[in-house]
Order: C-alpha cells, then sequence, then structure tokens
RNA sequence: GCCGACGUAGCUCAAUUGGCAGAGCAGCUGACUUGUAAUCAGCAGGUUACCGGUUCGAGUCCGGUCGUCGGCUCCA
C-alpha cells in the first residue's frame, strides 16, 4: 500500500515508497546521472526533482541532453537575472522571464535603460548567486495571497498575470534565497547547477508584446552546465556571422543598399546572376506544372484598391503618387492586377484550375526599424500566383502548391516548418467562409501528414494563410512561401465563370507563393551556403589561371570554348604568382580553378582545383567540360 | 514607429584626459615571368554620416537629423 512502482524509460522497474522524489531515485540509478540531473518527467509531465512521486509513474530523469532539460535550466537561469538585477536595482519591476530557444531573457520594468556595464555587473552578481548554491524551492499558495504578496511590492506586472491565471491553477511561487518570483516552474534543484552564464543582449520589449503598453527593458542571456559548451556556442556565433549574407553579399559583390535608399536593394551583375538563374528554374518548374504566367503593372489607380480592401486595410503599408491629378498607389501585392487580367474575358469551368503566376515586384512601407539586409525590404519581387478554381478543386489545388513548395526547397536542402494562421481582427468576409476556408487549409496540411503550428488571428486580412518559415544563419525564421485561401476578392471585383450548368458561378482564389520574395530567398541562400553557392548558381564558375603570360592565348582559347558552352567563366589575366590567384579565386569561392601551365598547353589539359577539395590533378579539357555540364545540368549541391 | 548601441579611406580597424587624422588589405604605377591560399617597391586615397552648438582648439563633449546593428511590434 505504501510502496510504489517507478518505471524507467529502458523498462526497469523499481520498488519505492510512496512519495519518493525523483532525485532520490536519480541518485540510486547513477551517482553521475543524479549529479546532471536537472529536472524529471513524470508520467509525461515535466516536474521539479524535488517532487513527491504519489503513485506507480513512469519516470524519465532530465539532463541538459533533452530539450525539456535544457528548457528547465535556462528558465532558472532568467530567475537568477532577475534575482540580480533586483540585488542591483531594487526598484525594478518584473515582467516575465522565459527560456527561449538557445537561451533565455526576463523583462523589467526599470527607470534608466540597462547599458553593456550594467550588463557586466549583471552577470558578476549572477556568479555571486550561482557560487552561492541557493536551494530552488517551490511553493503553492492561493491567488489571494499571491496577489496580497506582489501587489504589496508593487509588483503591477506579476499581479496583472496571476489575475489572467485561469481559477482552477494553483499558483506557485519559487524562491532562491531572498528571492522570490511568481513562476508555474519547474526549476533545477539549486542555483549552483547553472556552471556557466553569459549576459548577451539588451533590447527594448513591449509588456505581453503590445506597442500600446509600457517598453521594458528586456536582458537575453545564454547558459551551458560547463564553460567549455558556453564557449563553444560563442564560437559558433561567431562563426555564423560571417555566414551573415549582408556581409557576403558585399565581399562577393552580389548587392548594395544605399542610404539614398534604405530598404530598396541594387542587385550587382554577379547578384543578377544568381537571381537570373534562380528565376529562369522557377519558370522551368512552373511552366511543367500547368502555370501560365503573366506581368502586371506597378502602378494603379486608387478605386483599384479601395475595390480589393487593400485601401481600409492595408493602407499605412502602402505608397501613393499622382498623375494627372488622379491618385495611384504603389501596389503593394500583385493579386488585384491578376484579377485585372482574369476579368478581362469571361471563363468556363474547363479551364479550371486556372493558374495565373506572377514575378511582382511589389513595395511595402516596412517599419524603419524592421529592416534587414535582403531578409526585410521595402520593394520585393513575390514568386506570386493566383489560382482561380472550383470549391470542389480547393483541396487538390493546395496539395499541389505544398508539393510543389516542398520540390523547391529540396533542392536547396532547406529544412523548413510549416504554420498555419487563421482569422485576424480586422478581417473581411463572413465567419462560415473563413470557417471553410481554414477547414480547407488544415485538411491538406493533415492529409499531407505535414505538422505544423497555429497562429491564431495571423492571417491576411482576406483569408487563412499556409506559412513557410526557413532559417537564416543565427536560427532566425523568415516567412517565405505562403498559401492563402481567398473568398473575398472573388466576390469584391464579382468574378465569373460559366460552369457545366451553363449559369454563372463565383470561383474560389488561391494567392501563393513558394519562394516567398526573390529577394529573402536569396539572402537566405547565402547564408545557407555560405556564399559558396552550388555550380548551377554560382556568378563565376570557372575561373582559369595562366601561369605566365606565355599560357595566355591557350587560356584565352579554353574560355571562348566554354564561353560557348554556356560556362560563366573568366580568364585571371594578371600579372601574378599562381598562388595569390589561387587565394583570391578561393575567396570568392568560385567552384573550379583551371590552372595553366606549359605542361597543359603542351597537352591539351587543364589541371583542375576545386574550391572544396583542393587540387583535383590534369585532366583532358573536354573531359572537365563534360563533368562540368553534368553538374550544372543536376544543380548538385557542391 | 518604439528601446538601446553604433557611424573615421572601397573593406577591417587605430588615434592618451579635447591638441598636426593613421595602419593593413583592396586600388593605381613600376620591377619580377611565376605550378596549387598573399613577390617587392612606389603613388594615391578623408568636409571623421549630415546640420548646429560649447571651446583658443572637436573624430573625441552637447543637441538635432539621416543611416546601420540588436531586439519589440509588423510581415514575403
Amino acid at each position: 500500500m505504501d510502496r510504489i512502482v517507478i518505471t524507467l524509460p529502458d523498462g526497469t522497474e523499481l520498488e519505492y515508497p510512496r512519495g519518493v522524489t525523483a532525485e532520490q531515485v536519480a541518485k540510486d540509478i547513477s551517482p553521475r546521472l543524479y549529479k546532471e540531473a536537472l529536472a524529471a518527467r513524470v508520467n509525461g509531465k515535466v516536474v521539479d526533482l524535488a517532487t513527491p512521486l504519489e503513485e506507480d509513474s513512469q519516470l524519465e530523469v532530465l539532463t541538459f541532453d533533452s530539450e525539456e532539460g535544457r528548457r528547465v535550466f535556462r528558465h532558472s537561469s532568467s530567475h537568477i537575472l532577475a534575482q540580480a538585477v533586483k540585488r542591483l536595482y531594487p526598484e525594478a519591476k518584473f515582467a516575465i522571464g522565459p527560456a527561449i530557444e538557445n537561451g533565455f531573457y526576463y523583462d523589467f520594468d526599470v527607470p534608466e535603460s540597462f547599458t553593456p556595464q550594467d550588463l557586466e555587473k549583471i552577470e558578476a552578481e549572477m556568479k555571486k548567486i550561482i557560487a552561492a548554491d541557493y536551494p530552488i524551492v517551490r511553493e503553492e499558495v492561493s491567488r489571494e495571497e499571491a496577489l496580497a504578496y506582489f501587489a504589496g511590492r508593487g509588483e503591477k506586472y506579476k499581479e496583472e498575470l496571476i489575475r489572467d491565471l485561469p481559477p482552477d491553477v494553483p499558483v506557485s511561487l519559487y524562491r532562491q534565497g531572498d528571492f522570490v518570483d511568481l513562476c508555474a516552474g519547474p526549476h533545477v534543484p539549486s542555483t549552483g547547477k547553472i556552471k556557466a552564464v553569459k549576459l548577451t543582449s539588451v533590447a527594448g520589449a513591449y509588456w505581453r508584446g503590445d506597442e500600446k503598453r509600457e517598453m521594458l527593458q528586456r536582458i537575453y542571456g545564454t547558459s551551458f552546465p560547463r564553460q567549455k559548451e558556453l564557449d563553444e556556442h560563442l564560437r559558433m556565433l561567431e562563426e555564423a556571422a560571417r555566414r551573415d549574407h549582408r556581409k557576403l553579399g558585399r565581399e562577393l559583390d552580389l548587392f548594395s543598399i544605399h542610404e539614398e535608399g534604405p530598404g530598396f536593394p541594387f542587385f550587382h551583375p554577379k547578384g543578377m546572376i544568381i537571381r537570373n538563374e534562380l528565376e529562369s528554374f522557377w519558370r522551368e518548374v512552373h511552366l511543367s506544372r500547368g502555370y501560365q504566367e503573366i506581368k502586371t503593372p506597378i502602378i494603379l489607380r486608387e478605386d483599384l484598391w479601395k475595390q480589393s480592401g487593400h485601401w481600409d486595410h492595408y493602407k499605412e503599408n502602402m505608397y501613393f503618387t499622382e498623375i494627372d491629378e488622379q491618385g495611384y498607389a504603389i501596389k503593394p501585392m500583385n493579386c488585384p492586377g491578376g484579377i485585372l487580367i482574369y476579368k478581362s474575358r469571361p471563363h468556363s469551368y474547363r479551364e479550371f484550375p486556372l493558374r495565373l503566376a506572377e514575378l511582382g515586384l511589389v513595395h511595402r512601407h516596412e517599419l524603419s526599424g524592421v529592416l534587414h539586409g535582403l531578409m526585410r525590404v521595402r520593394s520585393f519581387t513575390q514568386d506570386d500566383a493566383h489560382i482561380f478554381m472550383l470549391p470542389e478543386q480547393i483541396k487538390d489545388e493546395i496539395m499541389g502548391v505544398i508539393d510543389l513548395t516542398d520540390y523547391l526547397y529540396r533542392i536547396f536542402g532547406f529544412d523548413y516548418h510549416v504554420e498555419l494562421s487563421t482569422k485576424p481582427e480586422k478581417a473581411m468576409g463572413s465567419e462560415e467562409d473563413w470557417e471553410m476556408a481554414t477547414r480547407a487549409l488544415r485538411e491538406a496540411l493533415e492529409e499531407k501528414g505535414i505538422e505544423y503550428k497555429v497562429n491564431e488571428g495571423d492571417g491576411a486580412f482576406y483569408g487563412p494563410k499556409i506559412d513557410f518559415h526557413l532559417k537564416d544563419c543565427l536560427g532566425r525564421t523568415w516567412q517565405c512561401g505562403t498559401i492563402q485561401l481567398d473568398f473575398q476578392m472573388p466576390e469584391r471585383f464579382e468574378l465569373e465563370y460559366t460552369g457545366e450548368d451553363g449559369e454563372k458561378h463565383r470561383p474560389v482564389m488561391i494567392h501563393r507563393t513558394c519562394l516567398g520574395s526573390i529577394e529573402r530567398f536569396i539572402g537566405i541562400l547565402i547564408e545557407h551556403y555560405a556564399g559558396a553557392f552550388p555550380t548551377w548558381l554560382a556568378p563565376v564558375q570557372v575561373k582559369i589561371l595562366p601561369i605566365t603570360d606565355r599560357h595566355l592565348p591557350y587560356s584565352r582559347r579554353l574560355a571562348q570554348r566554354l564561353k560557348e558552352a554556356r560556362i560563366r567563366v573568366e580568364v585571371d589575366e594578371r600579372n601574378e604568382k599562381v598562388g595569390y590567384k589561387i587565394r583570391e579565386a578561393q575567396l570568392n569561392k568560385i567552384p573550379y580553378m583551371l590552372i595553366i601551365g606549359d605542361k597543359e598547353v603542351e597537352e591539351g589539359t587543364v589541371s583542375v582545383r576545386s574550391r572544396s577539395q583542393g587540387d583535383l590533378g590534369a585532366m583532358e579539357a573536354d573531359r572537365f567540360l563534360e563533368l562540368l555540364k553534368g553538374e550544372i545540368e543536376a544543380k548538385a549541391a557542391s
């Protein structure tokens, strides 16, 4: 009766008196596990190690090696941060302090914002708290007690949090030394577990993410169980910074952005090659999948945007101009233009699904603080398409777009995740339409067996959407592909088709992008490949390096031959040592270097050096060309 | 837009408490005719982001504007 059975992940069953703690069990399993234990998963729920086990349980001891273990570790780190801030700035009010990917943050309301010097002081204080190794103890209290405690200390944010808690959940506090915080937990057993900690940055952040509310000071940090791991993490961040597309874009002469046009990127000749290769591949794939390409104007009359709903729902993001005393808008989206093409003649159900694709240049007024290299700009080219169809074609079409997007991303070896966004507060259309549209998207995802995250209220103003997100070098995710189902525009523009029954009906419309914006996608590509593009995308595919100027004529003839085979080739004719030329070609991340000296001229060969594998030795020029063409044709990842 | 940091040559960075704006790389010129990641020498390069102020004197201190960076909010 007072003994319970604890089942470990490997199936081992252990018998214990009722009320034993996970900590005790860990100690018995192995001293090493006990030392590394941070929390425990008991019957699926993550709890403190000190939680008494009251019934037969599945038990998993969590360490830093697990996702949940890391979350608990970082979350406890944020409490140590809060305690340090409390000691140094007693007047600080506390908001929230969660674990995030690779670290944690805590939001504070302080009269003056923190400086980098403050961070050093706070970090030093945190180290004292860690050295003191305070036990972290959970207490459950009533809402009234909790409210009284925090209200009495002027902790208005905590007070608000408690008031917003669902009435049935217990309110828990965590205490470490002189510091008490409202927190659901769980936490590591004591502050000494956090061996290595580093505060990384300060930033402003709105309370509850609402720009109308207080601006708080957010301190970001990260922590690890060993100093070595922290150092490794910091080293990886430095490594990642070397892949930054803004840095590589300048170094490789791909694009630039100027003060004269913040958020309006300029593409240089080498950047244009990547862009054009990408676009021609895109065209090929779309034409083969039943899309037709269109192009619509950038400037269109104001009344069009009133009719589309953009005037009411998107005006603050739009640019306007005037022509002959008439108001015009610069398009922020391509849909109204596509719709005008649709409306230019009558349609039959037999044409459906009608897939009209457009590489459309749109302009959007984004807030100055959000601009970021090519990732967030104010003018960009969407690989857009509008699909007009029968309601019963919706699911197949959505699945077709999912397939197409997956196909495109796989070519580049991208990992992505998918989100489903539902009806926002300011939206057009009836509740029923939204429900139907959202259900169609959800069903398509489920039928495809794709995992997705739901973003409530994040849809476009005319319909719900599925978004595809890709990661940049620092792990920040950017929305690229999107599929948006729209019942509103067809209604507003009174779109029609003649059905099988000879009557007029209203078509359904999908807005979709796969790459998203060409600019953003190129930004992601640059970081993904760290500038070393696969040969099919590389601005210069082959650099010919003559050893002396007597090898120039052969080099030039060779270059001519490669050019005729449509290879992007350059000859380094400068009077420099071959080591110097190699170094430069290597830094420019050119896939192949051909070294040409007396031997090669005599034998009609080329000495091939690959940027990734180094010296490959000599081969017949024809043989090299064949291999190269094969690699380009296959769009091989290099 | 909001919070904070930053802005010196094309790039990366120096310049004591306010006291003559400097280096490496890149560029140009010349010599060297070179075999798998940097040959040597010389030359040139600046309204220290912009506007204003304090001061005998401002890259440095103060105010404003613009831009960039990290976040927040927003979104492809």
